[in-house]
DNA sequence: CCGAATGAAAA
DNA sequence: TTTTCATTCGG
């Protein structure tokens, strides 16, 4: 079959002042933006989006969805009527997110190309694990729009000034990626960079919440987390196997993701104290390994229930995108792999024995910038 | 429509 | 390498 171009130039753009194009999403929009209940391709969302780690303490309808209840993007990009619009990226992802959390912070509507530049700072402040999961979420919604639109081909409108306007990416190299802020201006006066170095004390203030505070106020910081990962469907078949594509790029890396649960901190691009660093499974291949990254100590905060055994807290798998899974049957221990083999079945455990503090609606918030000074 | 960000994908 | 366009909505 002929590819289905997406054909939209920029001359043809915009036909009429409303078109009942842009729901395009709306089909799969819950899938960006809350629980989908199309069904998961790979795997349901195992990291909350925004929305829900804020607002809905589990999978509810309380989504916030942009054409839901709102009053329309009045602002829309219009489209000729066939125009399907491209997936998200990682960052897109994110800024949306990104969006939506800080809009019910501060009341007062924002000014948008504000709220790109806050959130591309925050994109580069927050730690790998983040960014790790939007990675995922983008490919998630990508192949929901590949399976969507069969044949779909990106075809961008005409390259016009190819001389005059190629200006508009500016310097990538201007970042100051110690401190993950942009190096040079770009912000009014003051770079972020430069703030944090003057008034360390802001940086309590830059969270807009103590952690402490946050625990007696933000109850659903503490959600049992990845039980969406736990469908039935799911379960057993493509039980730890990220797929291909949306494995973690850099297990290393990713499965330095600090446990300590006093100090959640998150920067596991830096340096993280060796008693930090979650003990690899040895057991595993190289190749399983690095397709199916195990830590024994979970990279977020987890607590298990009183009445939990050892054995079953032991049993547990994490995996680095959130996902949790532990042996089936087996009451073992997970290095004993002496026996069965390397091809243990890996079963979700019960999730009522575990609850997880999602690490990331804690970062997530706190890379918001309350103390913004634009 | 433009902008402001990052990244995927096409030219 | 360079350009468009994904999101969002005030300017």
């Amino acid at each position: 079959m002929p590819p289905v171009r997406n054909v939209a130039s920029r001359r043809s753009r915009r036909l009429s002042t409303q078109e009942p194009c842009d729901d395009v999403w709306e089909d799969c929009g819950d899938l960006l933006y809350s629980d989908s209940d199309a069904e998961p391709t790979i795997s349901e969302p195992t990291f909350p989006v925004v929305h829900s780690a804020v607002t809905s303490p589990k999978r509810t309808s309380s989504v916030v969805h942009p054409s839901a209840g709102s009053p329309r993007a009045s602002h829309a990009r219009q489209r000729s009527g066939d125009h399907i619009p491209r997936p998200p990226n990682a960052f897109i992802c994110f800024r949306s997110a990104y969006c939506l959390l800080e809009k019910q912070k501060t009341d007062g509507q924002r000014d948008h190309r504000i709220v790109s530049k806050d959130a591309a700072i925050a994109w580069h402040k927050s730690s790998k694990t983040v960014r790790t999961k939007y990675k995922l979420i983008a490919e998630e919604k990508k192949q929901q729009h590949a399976k969507m639109y069969p044949g779909y081909a990106y075809s961008p409108g005409s390259r016009r000034g190819s001389g005059e306007k190629g200006k508009k990416r500016k310097a990538d190299d201007d970042w100051d990626y110690e401190e993950r802020v942009p190096r040079s201006k770009r912000r009014g006066s003051q770079t972020v960079a430069q703030r944090l170095r003057e008034a360390p004390a802001a940086k309590s203030k830059r969270t807009g919440y103590s952690p402490s505070a946050a625990s007696s106020t933000r109850k659903r910081s503490r959600v049992v987390a990845a039980p969406s990962a736990l469908s039935p469907e799911i379960e057993r078949a493509e039980t730890p196997e990220l797929s291909p594509n949306t494995s973690v790029e850099s297990p290393d890396s990713e499965l330095r993701t600090p446990v300590d649960t006093s100090h959640p901190t998150f920067d596991d691009d830096d340096f993280v104290p060796t008693a930090h660093i979650p003990h690899l499974d040895l057991d595993a291949t190289n190749e399983n390994k690095y397709l199916t990254p195990r830590v024994s100590t979970p990279p977020f905060e987890v607590s298990f229930e009183p009445g939990t055994s050892q054995q079953t807290r032991d049993a547990i798998f994490f995996y680095p995108d959130g996902t949790y899974y532990a042996p089936s049957s087996a009451p073992s221990p997970i290095d004993s792999s002496s026996s069965s083999g390397e091809d243990i079945e890996l079963m979700p455990i019960n999730d009522k024995e575990v609850q997880f503090t999602d690490p990331f609606a804690a970062e997530f918030e706190s890379l918001i910038h309350v103390d913004r000074l634009d």
